[in-house]
DNA sequence: GCCAATTCATGCATTTCCGTATAGATCATC
DNA sequence: GATGATCTATACGGAAATGCATGAATTGGC
């Protein structure tokens, strides 16, 4: 290992990293806790021990130089190496072992969840994991779960809510139903054709109605409360439905109907316990949700 | 970007991995050009800040603990972003423009360099590179070069010479030849084999003479003074021929002749001027090829 | 079993770095 | 064009980190 190579200052590239980030010194100060000069004196020492100039003092703002671009890459690396560190840190911390109950919708539990909590099982093996998978809404307040994910904002105010964007869904159906029945070009067309329901969807319809499509729940003829069995009847022909994008992604053999109609759009939010939001254990598994379950989504 | 995650002092990082690189803290300190004490606190104080512990005093030497074995993995990935961040900012840096010129073996010029010097131009895309491929080892006291990568210790005193470890060589044929005229089982089938020859391979005989293979000069039919056409030759399926491990693991269609014969060794030494080595220049552009050329070598 | 060589831990003086306060500069808005 | 908001750069006092010197403990060799 060539020691003298990475002898410069590693917070300085946090600086840096900051800065690049929120565009302005200022910004990089309140991300991180500190000082609007001393991030500007950090950047400045980094420039100077690096030999190179990253930002061009233009106006109030500064702009990355080329090679301050060329090097955000690595910087972004360094950061994100620096991220694993705490995360696995935090996992293996003491005082962290005992159980996490999470609930979520039966969908999302069996679709969205697993590789999460593959990767918890990595970071912190001495937390175990509890999935309530269940439509119904837990009630966190009795300690039916310590974490929820739900598609509404809690109303009481003793929880600690987190936006976590929003989620947009689409009607799909398998390439071989739509084959078979042809495939509709006006939201008129929908009418004609087999609709698989979703008993707790009446949101839904009402987000169809919203965006064009003249749907009653009477057109509904093949239902199920089970999200999971709903969508493999989708899967398997049956008929359209509706499913949130991120999962109909990861489900090969399904495509969208009519592609042009805008997305039906859904909160996600992430509820805790104030006081559990405290407990350094579930405030791991709280943060890795928000981390995973955000990521590519507007926030 | 989570920024409170990565809120702890990277500095503290860096004492963490080179003390678990270098077993203690006081090669640590010596690695970072910082005193021991001061290493000692890093590393306490990154054990406190992330809440696990790191290393467990035996002794008077340090032994990682699983957490601290786990970290190291992120931990070495923050270290290779710090080493890139220094390499581009070096490359980047004012005032390396300019040539270098390296010399090498026709052999080397051609198998080795091309990646190295992709990569230098990636890096320090100011700085132009001059390859002198030369069997004739070329006099860097008269400038003929820059830097010489060569297969002995250089005499002169004021040459910078670092040893790069050494290379192995084994005997090699094309799979083709070999499934045409046998492959020899014992040394003394050789004899009956068509070899081609090097013609500054004086040292390679003696080598083979060394590890038991009868080889006398005159066994040499076909012979070439370019390492290059001496290779394409074998590769080819004229005969059997020494190569250099490292290029010929690089060369699909030939495989090694008598495996269970020790490797021939040889000395691998970079070399520059003692006061070149003070330009950035020609220190960066030596750097990079050490690490490159040592990668997977012992040292 | 003793001695020499290393290694890690602790006190103390000094240097360096950080935060607060403030000035200067720039952009948006009316 | 004036004003307010926001950003960067600079001065200064205080806090924190660093290096040196030293002590305690352990290992290896004779």
């Amino acid at each position: 290992m060539n020691w003298q190579s990475i002898a410069f200052d590693w917070n300085q590239v946090r600086a840096f990293l900051a800065t690049a980030e929120e565009g302005t010194l200022s910004g990089a100060a309140r991300a991180l806790g500190q000082s609007q000069p001393t991030l500007g004196r950090q950047v400045a020492a980094l420039e100077k021990a690096l030999g190179v100039v990253l930002f061009e003092r233009v106006g109030r703002s500064l702009v990355l130089t080329p090679v301050g671009h060329d090097l955000l890459e690595h910087v972004r690396a360094m950061g994100d190496a620096a991220g694993r560190i705490s995360l696995v840190a935090s996992g293996r911390s003491q005082g962290v072992d005992g159980t996490v109950s999470i609930t979520a919708s039966d969908v999302m539990s069996v679709y969205m969840l697993p590789p999460i909590v593959a990767e918890l099982r990595e970071v912190a093996p001495g937390i175990a994991i509890e999935i309530v998978a269940s439509n119904e809404i837990a009630d966190l307040q009795r300690r039916e779960a310590d974490i929820a994910i739900r598609h509404m904002r809690p109303e009481q105010q003793d929880l600690i809510a987190r936006s976590l964007g929003e989620g947009s869904a689409h009607l799909y159906a398998a390439t071989a139903y739509l084959d078979r029945m042809g495939r509709p070009a006006t939201p008129e067309d929908i009418a004609r054709h087999i609709f698989v329901g979703f008993e707790q969807n009446d949101r839904l319809i009402e987000g169809l109605n919203e965006v064009g499509i003249p749907l009653t729940p009477e057109i509904i003829r093949v239902k199920s409360g089970n999200g999971v069995v709903f969508w493999e009847m989708v899967r398997q022909g049956i008929g359209i439905g509706v499913m949130s994008d991120d999962v109909a992604a990861l489900t090969p053999g399904v495509e969208r109907v009519l592609p042009g109609l805008g997305p039906i759009r859904f909160p996600i939010w992430l509820t805790a316990h104030r006081e559990l939001h405290t407990s350094r254990r579930v405030r791991l598994v709280f943060d890795l949700l928000y981390e995973r379950l955000r990521a590519g989504r507007p926030s």
